[in-house]
DNA sequence: TTTGAGCCTTGATCGAAGTCAATATGGTGG
DNA sequence: CCACCATATTGACTTCGATCAAGGCTCAAA
């Protein structure tokens, strides 16, 4: 497993540098967030944030993946959002978390307090730019996401959901056509069933079901294996190649 | 019915001055907007923009209503999102639309070719602010919706979205603790269906079960009445008074 | 006044996914 | 090595909402 330290990274080695809110800022700029910059790391399981609590600071995810979720009084839970690194968790100009944020993983996050942050915001149009693109694409994600959790049947939704990973996944081959994929979901399947609105018995289900039907190949629990990746897409119910972004 | 005619409305006599992306714009800045902005409509039922078409403008909803949705191949529909007076349609930076735009009722639309706009926009960061701002909204109210496709029952469903036509009904008197309201629904039992994940034979049940239960009471098929905005509330499965945005 | 179209309601039946329950697997600490 | 716990699978049964189908209401045009 990957122990990465951060004590304190330069901005110039930083694993996000070039994707996260930051992302534009010249030498300048990153000098001022340099200075009010902190880290943070959390355990797998921990929640970050409560939903309806006083929120001080913004941050991006720098390591590990961490999930946004929202939960009624009966204990039925949503998760709205899979935050993974770069993504920005905070809402400059509200101070009260609307959603959970829970680690999937250990997660490192780059933390900043969110007055002088705002401060900063409002002299660096280079932040906020690249937030409203951001947002614009996370906005975009959670509007396919609609689409999946209004219409879709259960199996369309798994292999929605893998064809994502593999998507994401580094060690796939997926761009080129009919390619292969290879991935570990990171995932429980109870995590599953909470971000496609099912039952964790019915993720496990689909799961079999993918699995007898050859769409998808297991290694262990969590290690799976794409022989067509178009196939998988078929299956998820999309005809197109698919905009999902977060 | 009422009757605008939009031939070039001044911005300061805009309906919606105060509340769309032109909300923070100066005198200055709403001068310039006043140069390059042009105005539509669209009949009911007309289609504004389909998915995947080229745009080449983006524009804010002056008057009436319109629908964001997707559709898969078979002809499976969710509503995305429903745009109000006031909502931004379109996006800086990205020539493709990735969903529907289609006019619920006859609908006025103040557009600014996409060109223009985002050069303006870079010189101009109240726009860019206010835009950052009504996209976090808009982000926020996706992501509770996605609690409502994933986890609520059809009577939740449906309750949560007559809550949400109620709060923001002008007519209504929400405000006040165990108050009532009294609206015109501006979707038919299908678009409510598309928006909710549901059928509309369900949404027409679910209703007919409220209005047996007292929870509404209904005049003709669109007219609705609210005793006990506390006793629709509690139907919806919301604790709090919810932050149901766009 | 009749006809027809669009919208809505209601009933009967079906099926996908949920629920409840038993069992399997796999990793960790004692 | 075993015991335990979290995670996952599978089976039996139930239920909620979908589907298929018939009929009602309202408005506008013939």
């Amino acid at each position: 497993m990957k122990e990465l330290q951060f004590i304190h990274v330069q901005c110039e080695n930083c694993p996000i540098r070039h994707r996260a809110v930051c992302a534009r800022c010249n030498d300048d700029e990153l000098a001022l967030l340099e200075e009010i910059k902190y880290y943070r790391t959390f355990e797998a399981g921990q929640t970050i944030v409560w939903s309806g609590d006083h929120m001080d600071f913004v941050a991006s995810v720098v390591d590990g993946i961490a999930s946004l979720s929202q939960t009624m009084e009966d204990g039925r839970t949503q998760m709205v959002g899979l935050l993974l690194p770069s993504d920005f968790v905070g809402r400059p100009g509200r101070d009260v978390a609307a959603f959970n944020v829970i680690a999937t993983t250990k997660v490192t996050m780059c933390c900043f307090r969110k007055k002088p942050f705002e401060e900063l915001m409002v002299h660096t149009p280079h932040i906020s730019q690249r937030l409203l693109e951001m947002t614009l694409d996370e906005l975009d994600a959670a509007r396919e996401w609609m689409l999946l959790l209004g219409r879709k049947t259960a199996r369309e939704k798994i292999a929605s959901l893998l064809a994502i990973i593999a998507r994401r996944s580094t060690t796939s081959k997926v761009s080129e056509i009919g390619g292969t994929a290879d991935f570990e979901l990171p995932l429980t399947r109870e995590a599953m069933a909470d971000y496609l609105g099912l039952t964790l018995e019915t993720v496990s289900r689909q799961i079999s079901s993918l699995k007898r039907d050859g769409v998808i190949a297991l290694e262990g629990k969590r290690r799976v294996h794409v022989p067509d990746i178009d196939r998988l897409i078929e299956e998820s119910g999309d005809d197109n190649d698919g905009g999902f972004l977060t």
